[in-house]
DNA sequence: GATACTGCTATCCCAAAGGATACCGGTATC
DNA sequence: GATACCGGTATCCTTTGGGATAGCAGTATC
């Protein structure tokens, strides 16, 4: 339906899917919080086990992200009374509903990298990981 | 293949898909970066046509984004030898790579404020527009 | 004792994103 | 003259995002 091709929006539609659009940023946007997310999508985890996973975040920023998707309905956080204290983050069922828009930034992120590759680009506009 | 119900992906997996959704939000991240290529569906526009179509954008952040968002190979800024100059801003065939992305978060947005007004939660993490 | 684990928090800081406002020169209209 | 159009740019500022580092208490292991 957003489709250039087939169908030009009309201004009115234009702006609903604009809001849209920012509905969504506002919720997802940043560096950590969709990568949170799939990281999540391997299973519940630990604290520290999610901090290695995603390799270069730092335990306040880390704790910052969670809190607010935790808050956005995307995971739950459980407490056990283990020694010391164990807790897990999961996802929530809401959060399936992110499958497509994980599905395909992660689809395009890779075809641009290889996008990039085939136009010698590489070096100037992606970060390493 | 990233959904949760069906397919656990394996470590490796997992973090080749952060990596390719980090390449992805490296490029897109930001407020304005998909509203403005969403405007642009529309067709090809002028600058003060952008910007009262995104509403609240200083001309100086609309600059720097359109020249970010042509570096990047998905708009092109055509020159006319008129008085005043007009310049137009057009995708390229490029920016198609998106539609699936885009299309993704609209969807998303609009399920999200629905989902919101259900749960009566709409004042506290949705921004106005 | 030291070091490690746990999940954070506090403090300080920097970088980046974004906003508010004024302004440019050339032309057109009143 | 004033104001408007055009597409920006310059300056100053605020807000937000993120990073670096140190530290907490309780327990376990050497």
């Amino acid at each position: 339906m957003i489709s250039k091709n087939q169908d030009i929006p009309t201004p009115e539609v234009c702006t609903a899917n604009i809001a849209a659009v920012r509905d969504a940023l506002y919720v997802l946007n940043g560096k950590w919080k969709l990568p949170l997310i799939v990281t999540l999508l391997n299973g519940a985890k630990r604290f520290k086990e999610i901090q290695r996973s995603l390799n270069e975040i730092t335990p306040k920023v880390l704790s910052k992200e969670l809190k607010e998707l935790e808050l956005n309905g995307f995971l739950e956080r459980k407490v056990f009374n283990t020694f010391p204290v164990s807790i897990t983050y999961e996802l929530t069922p809401y959060s399936e509903s992110l499958d497509e828009v994980i599905e395909s930034l992660r689809s395009w992120g890779e075809q641009h990298r290889k996008h990039l590759v085939k136009g010698r680009r590489l070096e100037s506009v992606l970060q390493d990981h």
